[in-house]
DNA sequence: AATGAATGAGGATTCATTCAT
DNA sequence: GATGAATGAATCCTCATTCAT
């Protein structure tokens, strides 16, 4: 891929980012190319259908918080990475109302990172045992998406995740 | 407003709640009439706007919530209610996917049903005595749409429902 | 169907004929619904595609062209009918470029018609009788669609259609 | 011009030929260039217009049918003649297709041989004298097109154009 | 009040063509 | 000369909304 091509695809992801994550899945393309600074055929050339781009976004997402995850871990490193997610998840509304694309499908890539820092907090006793992977990935989802239709305060968000952390330590 | 009229706008209601669930809230307005029997023009003059449609119809389910909880109470009326509103929420998408309507605010309606399940819970003992309404509602509706972009099976629902009440429980 | 609608539909018929005709398939149908003084979205409410809009001026031209038939007959009946449809195609160059139309389904149409004047022109020894209707119909596809492409005159397609005549006479 | 260049003109008339064979002249240029092993911009290159590129393959297949040609004669050369065009005309519709390009002006390479070819059958006794180069042009458009768009099987062929033959023989 | 045809802005997508690399 | 990314006009089609019947 030439460099120009490169550096207009990463000007689309961001545009189209900031773009879903105001207006929602539903807005058009054209606005997206707008704020890329970009023509509309190349938005389409880098992603043949609006629906790959919103994948394309999301797998990024998900592709951060990886990323975050792994930088993290100790007795508390799944908190923090339940803080971190809803208030990414509240920023950026992407996450959420992603029309069309397979959410859980797309959520596979942070299994690992999740299942790591559970376990690292089991082993440090801030985790029951008898909590696995796949709950522990429905909270994290519920919340963030509950936090993005909820509108809530940080003092909300504190308490709600307060509980769910209580729940988790059994 | 005539019978007639009174009668169609239950059957517009009954139909916009199906076909949003099964196809969300981009569906057509069309296929809500069609559903309904009715003609487009007749949709219109009850919802004069879409929005209008997807508002009502998010106020009816609420109602019949908070009617449902209403006949609820004891030791865990609250963990059943959490139990059903998930089931319901996967059933119909329409809670989650109405965009363009203020889910919070029409959220409202349940506040005083939910506030009183949670006072019983407490007296019971089932739920910790410094939990409070807001974190209980942003609970009530992040579960919901978990479950309804995760696609949970029963036991995953169980499984992510147990760690909240735990949670609550202290 | 009501009346302004059904007005609309011919409108529209008329319209896209002379458009498709003129500009070849090709042509846009917001072109169509310019000339049938209509908004586009009528046109795609009468024809949910450009297919279909296409497909159906087809079918309306057979009908004609049957219909036509269906008053001539006797011993040269068949000849007269070659005579009018090349002149026909030649106007209206429709017949021939009707991308994604099946046209030899559609022509099906024409079967019954042709098949009896071949039959009276046989009982009338202008045309042999190993002839079947068949060739004729491929004979006649040709050179319809011959005169649209090579834009032939009147002592050209004359001379054109006295050799398949000879041909039929055996 | 370098060999490459020249190797690459005659790839993309190729690579041309068969996907608007199979495609029809719609068919985009982006797959010729694919199919030619080229990028676009060398197709452009070499023609700078998607209609040149067209007329240069109508003109190369009609090249190709009069070199043809000139291998034939006698008493049924023409008939040969005829047989293969048809047969042509059905694998390749480009023939037809070609939307845009002034196909009988370029028929014009094609007078001079087929005039041979019916000179020599008329001399023979196969072609009745009076008959002349312009409507044997015509009959053999015509049921080239004719076979393209009507799908004929062998046998419909041979009997449509044995009409034509015993129409020319008189 | 109901009907359903008409409207027309809006949006996704394609593709010939240009031009920087 | 070749490459292939960018352009942007053009086109098909959808759908909320209006309005004549």
């Amino acid at each position: 891929m030439r460099s120009d091509a490169q550096r207009n695809r990463g000007r689309i992801l961001d545009a189209a980012e900031e773009v879903f994550a105001r207006r929602g899945a539903a807005a058009s393309t054209e606005e997206v190319a707008r704020l890329a600074g970009v023509a509309i055929g190349t938005v389409f050339r880098h992603f043949p259908t609006k629906d790959e781009l919103l994948a394309a976004i999301l797998k990024r997402l998900l592709a951060r918080l990886a990323e975050d995850a792994a930088g993290l871990g100790g007795a508390d490193g799944l908190h923090t990475f339940f803080r971190r997610s809803v208030a990414q998840a509240a920023a950026k509304r992407t996450v959420v109302d992603l029309v069309g694309v397979s959410v859980p499908a797309a959520l596979g890539q942070l299994d690992d990172a999740v299942g790591e820092l559970l376990r690292q907090a089991q082993d440090a006793g801030t985790v029951r045992r008898d909590v696995r992977p796949p709950e522990v990935m429905a909270l994290l989802v519920s919340v963030c998406q509950g936090a993005v239709h909820g509108g809530w305060d940080a003092e909300l968000q504190d308490r709600t995740l307060a509980v769910i952390f209580a729940g988790l330590a059994g």
